[in-house]
Formats: C-alpha cells, structure tokens, sequence
DNA sequence: ACACGGGTTTAATCTTTAGTTAACGGGCGG
DNA sequence: CCGCCCGTTAACTAAAGATTAAACCCGTGT
C-alpha cells in the first residue's frame, strides 16, 4: 500500500473529483483545493509530495501558486506538477520555469495519469537544477562543496546557519531579501523562531566577513552589497 | 543458461518489448522500466548487473538516472550502457562523463545488439579506467589494491569499514560530504545503522592516522583535508 | 527634548550534534 | 571450542551552534 501525499489543485470539482477517485483507489492519501489561494495553504498543512496544480485558475493561477511554493524552503523536494490543456504548451515552457517538475496534459486519460504520478513519486527526486558549487561576488568566494568561506587567501569558518543565510543573500547580490523571505528559506514556513534571531546570524556574519557586505534595509530586510 | 540480470530503460514501449523479447530468449533474466526515475526504483529491487538507459527520456533522462546510480554503492559494479540515436554523438560523451561504460547506437539491430550485451557481461565489470589502485594525497598512499594505506615508510592497517570511508572522503580531498551521503556510499541505501556508526569509525581513523586529516563540519558531515 | 519604532549587541540558556568509551555479538582462524 | 577482530550499539559527555531575552542605540516625528 502506497502510503504518498498528494494534493490536488483545480478549480473545476469534476476533475478533482475523477483524479481523486483514481488516486485513492491506488491507496494515495489526497488532499484537495478548488483554486490557488487554498492550495498554498492546504500545502502548508498537508505537506504533500506531489503537488498536481491546473494552470488555469481564477484568484491564483498555478504557475504563481508554483512560484511561491518554490520560494520556500519546506517544499523544496516537493514534486510539482502542471495540469493543462493540450494546446497551450507556450504555458508549459513557463511553467517549467517557473520550477515545475513536469507537466500532464488534458483531456486526462486515467491510465496514463496514475503512471505518471507513481513515476513522479519514485524515489521522489525533483528535476536536477543546476546546482553551481561555488559562488564569487566582489572578493568574496563562497563554495557551496567545501561549505568555506574564502576571501583572498583567507579562509573564513561559517557555522551552518550562517552560511545558509549567506548563500542565500549573495544569491541575488543587491536584491533585498525581507525578513519573511529569509525566514522561509532558511528556516522554513512553520519553524517558529524569535524575530531577533535573524540580526544575530547577520550580526555574526557581519563580525566574520566585516560590516560593509551586508546592508540593512529599515522596516524591510537585507541586501548583499558589493 | 545464461542467469545474469538485466534492467531495460525506454519510454517507448515498442523498443523495450523487442529488447526484451531478444534478451529473454537468450536466457537473461529482465526486468523493464519506462522512464528515469521508475528505472531507478527498479534498479533498487532488481539488482542488475547491466542496465542499459536510453538517453532520451521524459521526466529523468538516462544521464541523469546514471549520475544517481553511480552515486550509490550498490551499483558500483553494475555495467550501465546509454541508448542513443546515431546522430548525437556529442551527447554520448557527456554520457560516458558520469559513469556510463559504454553506449548503444539506435537503430537496434538484434544480433549486434546480442553480442555488444553478451561482450558487456563478459567483461563483468566496469570500465577499467575510474578504477586507479592508488590515491596519494599530502603525505598519504592509499593502496587500493592491497587495501593499506602509507605514510612514509610505515603502513597503516586499516579494517575493511575503515579502508571504504577514508577511500570515499579521499576520492575528493576537500569535499564535504554529508552523512547521507556517506551512508549511500559506504553502507548502501538499504542498510540500516545507527547514528552514531559514522563517529565511530571517523574516530578509529583519526586514531590511526592522526587527528588533522579528517576535518567535522558540524550540522553537515566530514570532509579529507590535506 | 522625548517617545517610539526599528535595529543592534551582548550574554545567558537551550538544543542539537559530535566525540568517547565500553561492551556486545557474529564470524573466523587456530 | 576459544579467543580475537570487526562492526555496531548504547550511554554518556563535550562542544558547538541556535535562540532568546533584555539592554541599548539611533533616527524621526511631534
């Protein structure tokens, strides 16, 4: 018996109801939302490992539930996948993007469908981005494979919070990250922390690498400067 | 009668039964599996001793089905070759990169294809070139073959655990390796021990070898420092 | 000048993870 | 059959890291 989460987002009650049925009778536990907003939030409890999401929806499409989903950290080895209609596949293509794993056309075929879900779920491995292993901004160079700091020839110890924390902010130099954002992925929407816990891992960085590469943005975040 | 086990991987059902059809008559036992990541989960069950990966696949394509496998200890021994159409050769080089030990050109002519199997089988194992007898890094020798290890003139005894975790950490001085990953490598993704099984054997190595050699990245894993 | 809404700093405390040591049990050679 | 080695576990200790609380600081608007 199959013992995987699915959740199940589509706003027409039909299609929801036939992909249940079909996905219960494989012994899947199912959870459902009729249109974007109740499925972030079904995900947030329900935590599934496959995530079924029709790109068409009124209130919040898939590809934005997508986006939002893949901006936080709990669900970054959930499988998500894209329902569509045959002819739209310029949707596809950004869907893709977007941090699909895949997508399944309509009209759906039972069959078919239940294969590429049991697919989907083996081994529960997300498409493979590409995962450099080292990134270098100004005379910062930080590698992600040795988890080390390096400036120069100096080498700089992170403890693993605060390296997190560093990836992410010099992941988009300049972009300022709010504290929400940084809270979601580095820690994770339902870890539940003090909200002065982010300013003591900056506090710490900026203590190790010197104050001038993280800048605060009052009443909204950090940003990485260089 | 031929006993030796083979793991067919294509998405196109016509390919996969003509293979089968041919292999089974020649007495090999076969296991199929349409896509990447159903491949991988079959690989786990079956135990193959050749797996032949078509390149193009949806969902995981054989390269990357390659890449998981040689992550594991499981398949070290096993033989993987690609399917390809003739066209692409610039794939099969990338292909060969991450593991593959040799590739199979499309159209599939059965007698050729036959004997290219029986020849892969004979050969037993891998690829003779990933195997080097000797790792030598800073003032250490790793003797692969007489399963030692030197410094200077004295020889370290090592016990067989031992001789397999210092090996992996020392394929890539510098690399941080997860304890996860350790566990794949060394144990094998279906063996099961405790958490503490890993400290204890960094530690007996650290005891033989001295303390400098193996460096902790707390909160992640271990990494061969020279 | 003062209160207020942030952010910063520091130190204390709690939590998590690794290190250590001893001991158990299976397998093997003598 | 005995004893030994290896791999593993268990129990405990040590250390590092993460979080919190609380005092402090600074610019702004009144």
């Amino acid at each position: 018996m199959n013992q995987a989460k699915i959740l199940l987002v589509d706003d027409e009650p039909d299609i929801l109801e036939i992909l249940e049925y079909n996905l219960r009778k494989e012994g899947y536990e199912v959870a459902t939302a009729e249109n974007g907003e109740e499925g972030l939030k079904r995900a947030q409890e329900f935590k599934p490992n496959l995530i079924i999401l029709d790109i068409m929806m009124p209130i919040m499409d898939g590809v934005e539930v997508c986006r939002q989903l893949r901006a936080n950290k709990d669900f970054d080895s959930t499988v998500i996948t894209f329902l569509t209609a045959r002819e739209e596949d310029y949707s596809q293509i950004a869907a893709l993007d977007t941090g699909g794993d895949d997508y399944i056309t309509k009209p759906i075929r039972p069959r078919v469908f239940l294969s590429r879900v049991k697919a989907l779920l083996r081994r529960g491995v997300r498409k493979e981005e590409e995962i450099p292993t080292l990134i270098s901004i100004g005379d910062i160079e930080i590698d992600l494979e040795q988890i080390v700091v390096r400036r120069g020839s100096e080498r700089i110890e992170l403890a693993k919070k605060e390296f997190d924390l560093l990836t992410l902010l010099a992941s988009k130099p300049g972009k300022v990250f709010s504290r929400d954002e940084i809270f979601n992925r580095v820690w994770g929407a339902d870890v539940i922390v003090g909200n002065r816990t982010i300013d003591v891992h900056i506090r710490k960085l900026r203590e190790k690498l010197g104050d001038h590469y993280i800048k605060t943005i009052k009443g909204i975040g950090y940003k990485f400067v260089f």
